[in-house]
Parts: structure tokens; C-alpha cells; sequence
DNA sequence: CCCGGCCATTAACGTGGATCAGTTGCGCTC
DNA sequence: GAGCGCAACTGATCCACGTTAATGGCCGGG
């Protein structure tokens, strides 16, 4: 049930046998969430926190004129609302992109964890601390990056982070979302999308097809993207 | 020296006045950083955290044409890289915008805390994901705000965080940054954010002059920037 | 007192992406 | 197998913001 997680923790920093009997006895109820259901709203008090088994699911903020801006996507083995531990109501709301199977984390077995596991509890905060550094660079690429450079960028980092738990390869790999929600991510309209995404396949960089993203120069998207996976923290430095 | 981290605190959580002295025991040295100054940069292994005690710091990440995004101001009383703590390096830079006077906080002295403190050490956790939190307000406002009503949000976001450390006042509170800093942190040019300030300023809701922010009409400029302070979390429920 | 450098300001012009208004295609349902 | 609804796609037009270039103010230094 968690060993995306433990694929995605385990590329960051050991992890003991007892480390991991202590998460998998924190896990809680298992759901499912249909496409679309928004599960997780803004200002409402929370006990449990999500760690997303299968599927993909998003934070977003909605603005007055009707107008969303996605601020991360999560991808299997993440903890949407870990942050949701100390923070105890969210600013954003989360919802499922696609039907997603998640399981819950009651706060109290993470309250625990941080007693009785000082290394994995300095991990789970490092675990936020690398979602925070996702909103640092999408920050650069909404503020810095045109329409083409920031579209290339999202699909090297979901690349990589899906690549860490099993899911995709430097060819292609599965992201059944709709470029309207490709828009929401990257601040522009869907219309805009859809003319980047045929100008990325006319340079045959990349193609996104029915819910896929087909890589066919991966060394040229990154550098389309100027795509520096360090804020991704791959590496087991010094921890 | 860390009155003003005190009251940030205090604004979310109650503080025993054991965990005050477990804070206070925790600073070391003290320095003073001229106005452009980047002290951390991106990669770099660090052993303390920047706690500001007087100035103005920004989080920033340079791109190849020389374009910068500043992705965080932080004011009196922030910790500027406590994420270092668990992050051991950091994706981004941390500079002065103005002359500025830190105290160090080695991380053995953090951890530390987080052995012998649960609940200050929650605080912590709390506070970096407060910083995540404001990352996501800002791509909400790159992403979908109007140059305008992204300029009106930063000045009420600033307001607001000053005003907890009694650094602002509903009327106006010192910014001693350029137009271009500002541009940086907005995503927009300088000579753009030059117009927005004459037309924030001709509709009578704020001026920006020499290192000044007056403010004509809060409540205007918070009706412009569509403005919701949840997402700094003033309040103590449920912590 | 003049000079150099930074910052603010403004005007003229260019453009990336938004807006508007569709058409097409496809899976689902009845 | 007609009809519906949603997603992909496209062309025409518009405009918010970028680019370029120039001016003036201020301040610190020689």
C-alpha cells in the first residue's frame, strides 16, 4: 500500500526496518475518490492526513472571476496534506485529477512517529519542505518562464517524479489529466495549451495524447526548459 | 534579539516561557549584512539557520538570461532558511535587499529542540509550512492576478506580516526595496510595475515613495487584490 | 562643483498570450 | 444510430505587458 511512499522517502534518505513497520502501522482507513471530487476543503479542520496511493491528485485555490490556479500536482507515493499536521486547516483545497485510491493517516499516529521516531519525523518534515521547494520553482516558471519553457518544465519534473516511484520511463509515461487542467497548472488559458502542446510536437519534443506524455527528445525538453532537477532533492547528501 | 520571532510565534501558538528559554539558548552569532548581499547560495551545505532579526531578506533563483524571480520576502522576525535544517542545502539564493542584521541558529541546536521540545519543535515544523503557504499565495498571484491586483496583494500580504511584528500600521510601514526588487518578486518589469504603482497611487489606494508604503485605502486595496489573510494563519484554533 | 551611477519615470512601439467564437471528434446513453 | 456532452482544436482579433530608449532627480565621491 505505501511502498511508492517508501520509494519516494528511500530516495532521499535511508530508512530502518523499524522506521518503516512504524509508518506502515500509521496508515489508516483506505478511500477511493471518483475524478473531479474535491475532498480536502480550504479552512476546514483536519485529523488525518492523505497519502496518495494511486492516481493523481492537485491543491488549487479558486479566485472570484471563476479562474483556478493549481499549485502543485501530487503524484502516487506523496502525502497531499502532511503540512496539514501542524498547519491543522489547509489555505488551498485538494482534489482527485484522476479516480484515485488514497489512505488515510490519522495525525495522532504522526504525532506519535514524531516522539518516538525523531529521524523519520526530521524526514516527514523534509517531506514538506520538498513541496514547498515544487511551489518555489513553479513560482519561477509562472512569474519567469514563457508558455512553452514552463509547459516543457512540468513535464520534466513530473518525469522525474513519477520516474522515482516506477512510473515512468525516459520514453513516455501516464498523465490522464485535460489541458484545461494542464492550464490551471501553468497560468494560462486552455487555448494557449493547446497551440504550445502543437508546437512542441511540431519540434518533437514532446507529445501529450490521450492522457499521455510521449517523450521523444528528452535532452532537448530539458534544455527547452532549462530543467535543473536539484530542487527535487535526488540525492542522499549529508543526510 | 529575537523579540520580534517571539511575537510571530506567539500570533500562532502559545509559548511556554520554558520553550522561550529553549529559543533564546539556541542563538549564536550575530552579523550584520550590507543591502544586496546573497549570504546563501543555492547548493551550498549549511549547518545554521538565518534568523532576521532587523531588515529585509528575499529567497531568489536566478535564470540563464540573467531574469531573476524572488519567490519570498521575508521580514523582522522570519526565519529566512529553516528549511535548511532538513533541506541540509538549498535549491535558492538568500540575500539582503537592505542593510540587515541575522542571528545564527546552528542546526545541532535545532535538533536539539526537536528532541527535548515536541511541541516548539511542531511550531517549527508549522513555520516552514507557513513559508510553503506563501509560495502558494504568490503562483496563485503569478498565475492568475493582474499585474494590479498581484502589486495591491504583495503591499496587503506586507502589511499584514509587519503588522504582527509591530513593524506596520493600517496607514503605512517601511519597504526600503527598488521598483525593479519589487518587479522580481511580481514577475512583471520594472518600467511595468512603475505603471501599476502611478495607477494604484492615482486611485488614491497606495503609495509607494522612497522606501515607503502609504496607504490611502486599505480596505480598496484589499477589495483590488481580492485579498484573504487564512493563508498566514492568525489565529491560535486549534493549535 | 562636477561627474558617474543608480533609480524613477515616461513615451513609442512590439508581441505573447487572452478572448471570442466557433468546428470537429469521440464516447455514452437512450 | 441519433443526440448529447465534453475535450481537442483553430482562426481572428484584442490588449496587457514587454522592449527600447531617452530624460531627469538624487546622492556620494573626487
Amino acid at each position: 500500500m505505501i511502498e511508492k511512499h517508501l520509494m519516494k522517502l528511500r530516495a532521499r534518505d535511508d530508512i530502518s526496518a523499524e522506521e518503516e513497520r512504524a509508518l506502515r502501522d500509521a496508515i489508516g482507513e483506505v478511500i477511493d475518490y471518483p475524478a473531479d471530487h474535491t475532498f480536502i476543503t480550504a479552512g476546514r479542520e483536519l485529523h488525518a492526513s492523505t497519502l496518495l496511493v494511486d492516481g493523481f491528485l492537485c491543491r488549487y485555490k479558486d479566485l472570484s472571476g471563476g479562474q483556478r490556479q493549481i499549485t502543485e500536482i501530487h503524484t502516487p507515493g506523496d502525502f497531499a496534506d502532511l503540512h496539514s499536521f501542524t498547519l491543522k486547516y489547509l489555505d488551498h483545497n485538494v482534489m482527485a485529477l484522476t479516480p484515485s485510491r488514497v489512505v488515510q493517516v490519522p495525525h495522532d499516529k504522526l504525532a506519535a512517529i514524531t516522539e518516538n521516531h525523531p529521524h523519520l519525523a526530521r524526514l516527514l518534515w523534509f517531506m514538506t519542505n520538498l513541496d514547498a521547494a515544487i511551489h518555489r520553482e513553479w513560482e519561477v516558471s509562472l512569474g519567469r518562464r514563457s508558455a512553452i519553457e514552463r509547459t516543457a518544465h512540468l513535464f520534466c519534473e513530473l518525469q522525474v517524479r513519477l520516474g522515482v516511484v516506477g512510473l515512468a520511463s525516459a520514453r513516455d509515461y501516464a498523465l490522464p489529466i485535460t489541458q484545461s487542467e494542464l492550464a490551471e497548472c501553468l497560468g494560462l488559458t486552455s487555448v494557449h495549451v493547446n497551440r504550445v502542446l502543437r508546437e512542441l510536437r511540431e519540434r518533437e519534443l514532446v507529445e501529450f495524447r490521450s492522457g499521455r506524455v510521449m517523450i521523444a527528445d528528452l535532452a532537448g525538453l530539458k534544455r527547452v526548459a532549462e530543467f535543473d532537477p536539484a530542487y527535487l532533492y535526488l540525492d542522499k547528501r549529508a543526510r
